[in-house]
DNA sequence: GCCGTTCCTTGCGCTCCCGCAAGGAACATG
DNA sequence: CATGTTCCTTGCGGGAGCGCAAGGAACGGC
């Protein structure tokens, strides 16, 4: 039945995986009927790798939660060049466009791996936080922790060279995203990840990554491999990412 | 009798500017009932130039408003280096660290100008949202707002050399800090900022912006002073801005 | 299995910008 | 007015990292 209403791409409500949705913390308040009232209005999504969920600047109508797979939210500038603000990972919430008082999307999120997401209609929001004002602490700490990100972001573009900066990077990658490797040795990034990738994520170049992994290579720190990354030394990598 | 509260640097509720405080949009949809319920547990702090309103990794006991003047928040590395995160215009709330969900302040915001503040104590957040959660929603969108700043300035410092990324900068401090010239020709910026301060909200050193400032003002776009500056050609400040 | 596409690697030259250094101007303090 | 402090300017050299370029490896589709 699942893989079935995959292939359709569009879902139904009953579909959704009930336990799954209830260990988020952003429901963690909630109780079992609002729930199921708020999950009655949902829809559920089905996105192929490589496919946008919506189109930075496209009017937003809905909002998201991830349930499975991974995205890269891009932006692309006036010249278009791209960066990467940040990956939604599985439980997180985004386009979020009218927490951020806007009526278009800031961003175009595009899916890593195979994902899964629900969306609401905006509207649902407002009567939805009239109910239940747990739901928006909530979603603000949410918002609050984004904030700090991008503020350690600015922080380490403004201040640190670019091989700490793109250690901090896989650090965080690996902390968010990181599964330990079946051979063995090290954890590796669970899922798609490119140099190119990395580069949007941390202002460089994908040659500058590529340099850095290869040399990091040679010191048995990490093991590169084509859209791969296992980390084998942690510590030293850690080192590098405080400036040895 | 505000001039003796200011002396002792803390003051009672009964001086608030009530005109001042309904006129923001945080309190739009309060009603005055509420607003005054508020102010009632909120105290009132002058901040001389150059002191701090809260220090980084102090424990956040209280949350803040800007009524008058101006403040930089500032982060400190480990390293020792310096940023400013961003400026606190009249009006803003800051020291939010509990919406962040940590229990002590991220940055250390430090009085441009003379300033003054009003704050209140954790708990009064809690029980004023419960009783008026338009708050919160409006506190969410502040939120919301700073974080789409500070993803553009991920995106400027990723994508933009230095030149254009101050000209940026330069232009959101006209907007947000801007005032004619009572001299006639220009709008300066109306606290005291020195280059270093540009060059930490740029991620760039105060040589570099000096001379940026320098050529600048060679080719008629600013003039510059000591802890001033003043813009006379905004439109070829934003041609610099948008890359010529 | 072949071919096209995407992704990765590495060398080389160049440039933007930092860091050092030294001097000067504005302002505060007694 | 003298002295110290903070802030600004400018020259010079060096280096981190970008951009170009070219080749190679992994993967997917037919």
């Amino acid at each position: 039945m699942y893989l079935r209403a995959s292939e359709v791409g569009d879902s139904s409500v009953a579909d959704i995986d009930r336990s799954l949705v209830r260990s988020l913390p952003l429901f963690a308040n909630m109780a079992d009927v609002e729930l199921e009232r708020m999950l009655a209005r949902a829809a559920m999504r089905r996105i192929p790798p490589g496919e946008a969920v919506f189109e930075q600047g496209q009017k937003a109508t809905q909002f998201f939660l991830l349930l499975h797979g991974r995205l890269k939210v891009t932006q692309v500038t006036a010249e278009g060049q791209q960066i990467i603000v940040r990956v939604v990972h599985p439980g997180d919430l985004f386009g979020f466009a009218q927490a951020l008082q806007r009526d278009d999307y800031p961003g175009t999120p595009i899916a890593a791996a195979e994902s899964v997401v629900i969306c609401w209609p905006n509207e649902v929001w407002a009567s939805i936080v009239e109910q239940n004002p747990n739901l928006a602490v909530n979603a603000m700490r949410t918002i609050g922790q984004r904030l700090q990100e991008a503020h350690t972001r600015i922080r380490e573009m403004s201040t640190e060279e670019v091989e700490r900066r793109v250690a901090h990077a896989v650090l965080r990658l690996m902390d968010q995203a990181g599964r330990r490797d079946a051979d063995g040795d090290g954890v590796h990034i669970d899922f798609p990840l490119t140099r190119q990738d990395v580069a949007e994520m941390t202002g460089t170049t994908l040659h500058t990554v590529s340099r850095l992994f290869s040399a990091w290579e040679s010191q048995g720190i990490v093991k590169g491999g084509r859209q791969k990354l296992l980390i084998r030394d942690r510590a030293r990598l850690e080192a590098l990412a405080e400036g040895q």
